[in-house]
DNA sequence: TATAGTTCTTAACTTAGGTTAAGATAAGGG
DNA sequence: CCCTTATCTTAACCTAAGTTAAGAACTATA
């Protein structure tokens, strides 16, 4: 979190006494969607999905990857019912803030308000640049987006999870692979 | 703005003296993608959008509508270039709020950072639903609701544009109109 | 180890929406 | 007032993606 705006030593010693370091096994829900948020999350390592439910069916709105926080705002800021669930993908090892620590870090690091603000708006840029991908790209370009950020993808996280994030069905997303695996083959 | 947050009447006065009343003609420019956002509009009458330019084409990502507030979020904030253009879709009367006298009234009102904060909450809400509306609806449900919640739309608002904020093409929409009349004219 | 449940692929069929183009109005500018 | 330019509709054609279904390969567990 330092990356995001300078603590001095102290302050980072205080920071990581405020976090609690946890472990979740893979497929373990977190974060419960229609519940208020339970704290901020740091991702040490594995992959976290952020999910919704929509009637009967489970949409991914966002996976997050390590070394990145994960927010669900404003639930956790507001301490109101939260629109969606986070859950591990992966084993994934985790620092955990609550919001009971968030308020007493505020209190103590000046500038952990200004990090809670910056992680807030690269949040919300996220998911105005997901909205004008789906707007302006087609699956396929979406989907070699994604797999260009986060080649490993492909080993850690399922078909249909993907498909899911692209805003496809997995029958459309393995027929684009197969797609793509054709055009790589014509080249030798 | 007073119903987002409790302020008394001094508070009220106050506020509204930062603010400058401003006419707009339709289709100008208020905010131009790509510089700093100049200030936070509160629209009294008219139609606001927010469009972002990708490559040479234009997109509409959202209108504004009466009693409502634009905010060009995070730009205005952070004083950095902005992903979005404001402009009025058709002839507007605005309340507009600077940078500067926003940083003078969180001085003198304690609650306008509360309020800006709301505000915020509610744009990022905004887009969430636009972004799982775009992934679980069809065009034509997308349709119904924007027209549902601003019944006269179509007649302010160009087709063109109702379809760029849809995401789809204005041959598109024009298609699930006419469908959509057929449908109603076989219950007479 | 056998069995049931996932995960992924492939095929066949259907449909929504993109593209292009042409024609009909309507509107704005000189 | 004419002429040009936008707006909207409709048609024809095409492609991406949804739906359903069936089969293969892998996993987990009793």
């Amino acid at each position: 979190m330092s990356k995001i705006a300078s603590l001095n030593e102290e302050e980072k010693k205080l920071l990581a006494a405020l976090h609690t370091r946890k472990q979740y096994k893979k497929n373990s829900v977190i974060d419960q969607q229609g519940s208020v948020s339970k704290a901020v999350y740091y991702l040490n390592k594995g992959i976290l999905s952020m999910e919704y439910q929509h009637g009967s069916k489970v949409f991914v709105r966002d996976f997050i990857f390590r070394d990145s926080p994960a927010l669900v705002y404003p639930s956790f800021y507001l301490e109101e019912p939260s629109r969606y669930s986070i859950k591990a993908v992966t084993d994934c090892d985790v620092w955990e803030l609550t919001k009971e620590n968030f308020e007493i870090g505020k209190k103590k690091i000046p500038n952990l308000g200004i990090i809670a603000f910056k992680i807030t708006n690269l949040f919300h840029q996220n998911i105005e640049r997901r909205f004008e991908s789906m707007i302006t790209k087609s699956a396929e370009d979406r989907y070699l987006e994604l797999v260009e950020n986060h080649p490993k993808i492909i080993q850690s996280i399922s078909l249909k999870m993907i498909a899911s994030y692209l805003g496809i069905t997995d029958v459309a997303l393995s027929r684009i692979r197969s797609r793509l695996s054709k055009r790589v083959a014509k080249n030798y």
